[in-house]
DNA sequence: AATGAATGAGAGTTCATTCAT
DNA sequence: TATGAATGAACTCTCATTCAT
């Protein structure tokens, strides 16, 4: 079998077959769901679903790395921009929630099933995860030096807090596709910059 | 001669059950774990778990009105107090977070695994947890008709919101037993309330 | 414990449980039924079933006794009587036939379960139904010899059809109860003596 | 490209799982038996055994329905031929004696297991059984209509009587391999018409 | 005389995985 | 490229049995 799986319609066909895992594993978690389940998902039946993937715990591993496809690589591109603090968390949280959009429910899954990967391949997926908190800890960090941000700000738990924010939300909109996600980001970015309270009483 | 079940003796040790199967949940999913982890947590051996729960899934039914316990109950009597707007919502941050220690982890395995719960027994649960929202809804909006949170707040987003914060720092607090609880409140209250930017600022 | 088994009180209270048993093994079929079906029967529970029984193959045992009790007896006393052949068939049938009515389901369980008896237990009661057999067999046998019956029957065949008739007509009695077993007796012994073909005709 | 639970191949496989059954279920009941019994003696693993039945309920089904394939039919067509009664009697008599050698021991597993069947299953079948009791009464009903039976038969005792005989003789083919069918057929048939007693007698 | 509690063996069932075709 | 067939391990659940009380 001369490398057939280097071919693009290889590929393409897994990468198929791994957004029907996403959609499965997002909809009755990894342990709940079979790999009968998957391949019922895809119109194949169970045993072909290990020309595409060795085991179910890589099917596992292949969605949570389109969960996080482009995910950390946009977080240093915005990082890295010279915009102010207020563009730049906006740009975060659209990021964030439009990912769970665009990407089927891989994001989804990343978030609740990744702990059930194998230690090996768990490991990899850590270094992206970590990378992005960083990212959006530096920015705080960024806001509080330029004097925009409040000076008492912990800016570790204010990256943690937004990152759960935003997965928190990205639940209710996988589940609910009408969910109107501008409105959404706008929301989530005055909550997080100017809290509820009304300005007149502090 | 008081009938078996009702004993205090097996009412006690079905909460011990209760705890473990909370515990096994937590850590591995509800079909990740498997009863004979809970017995094992427990002790016991793996036949014995089923003089304490029917079946697997009434163990996770129990684990999650563990939960729920005084959830909805606590969130109702802050509801009704004459504090002002912020005392209640540190109030409601603080009993949702504490529970996350006070509770073992059946607070995180409701989140996380009800949706596997037999669909009897979830409509069971919908309540409660639809209650606590439209308690803390309820605050949100008196906190707009008093003049103290702004006006152009959605309440019933901010609500979502809060709730789905405070999640979020119950899974770390399940996971790392040493964090500071008060501490992690005062922020949460504070970044709700004043959000992260200067006052100059805005 | 002094020789409490011996008392008659417990000689009742072991009898009743039998019965109960009977019932059970009727309804479910030997390994159908469980010793705590049995044990609500009897209004205890599953523990202390074993008061009475030292295992459930005992049990079983039991019931089949008290299915056989007196079976085989009255049948030789019938066997025995210096009565025409037609009053002796009545007599066997009336007596099989009413043996489903009196003790209960334990003849029907005798006759379907017996089987799944410890190999030392069924050795002691087969003997009783072969003699039950051999008892009927003779009474053809001395009717061919007097002249009463056709000279080309085939008594052990005869035999076995009769007793194969009543307990076809046992599982029917055991489950209606209302059927009037007087006139089957009557139908069925016309039925083995004259055939069902119009005298003219033969 | 035939689906794939309709090759001709897997047909015939679950043909031989269902006589397996049929072997093992008329040996130790339905509940005595383990899959793992049926799968032994079809010679592969037990959990290989679902891959043709979709649980032990099915299994007891499919024997069922073997035990019965062409019973009721072939009821039908004696019932309706013009034979004398006499030839429709011993047709149907030798009938249900040779099913027993036939289909393996899948008849003795309908009469003695089929009460064990899950509810729907059990209905599907009750048509059946009912249909041919219902010929044979129709076939005795008509004998005595045209004469040959005597006035007084009660047609509906017949039937049951002579299907309870054929079954209880069922019994003794299916244990003894050797037992010639065409004689017993022929006392079968001679009994239920002429009885036992001799003519001068009558 | 009976029970609460536990056990361990075994049952039915599911499922990830393999492999010849 | 995909499938039919099979496997073996794991899992949930049931149950006969024991025993201290």
């Amino acid at each position: 079998m001369p490398r057939v799986r280097e071919t693009s319609r290889y590929q393409q066909q897994r990468l198929e077959a791994t957004r029907a895992a996403a959609t499965v594993f997002a909809e009755k978690g990894f342990h709940g769901a079979s790999t009968g389940d998957i391949a019922s998902a895809l119109g194949i039946k169970q045993g072909s679903l290990y020309y595409y993937f060795k085991s179910k715990d890589e099917a596992l591993l292949e969605v949570c790395l389109l969960g996080l496809r482009d995910y950390a690589a946009r977080m240093d591109v915005i990082a890295a921009s010279d915009q102010p603090f207020e563009a730049k968390l906006l740009a975060t949280i659209s990021s964030h929630l439009f990912s769970y959009r665009e990407r089927n429910e891989a994001l989804k899954v990343y978030n609740n099933e990744r702990l059930y990967l194998s230690d090996e391949h768990r490991k990899n997926l850590k270094k992206q995860g970590t990378a992005y908190r960083q990212s959006l800890e530096g920015i705080f960090e960024n806001g509080v030096k330029d004097g925009v941000l409040r000076r008492d700000i912990d800016c570790h738990f204010a990256a943690l807090t937004v990152i759960g924010m935003c997965n928190a939300w990205g639940e209710l909109i996988v589940r609910d596709h009408e969910l109107d996600i501008f409105s959404l980001v706008q929301k989530c970015t005055a909550l997080v910059l100017n809290g509820v309270r009304s300005q007149a009483d502090s």
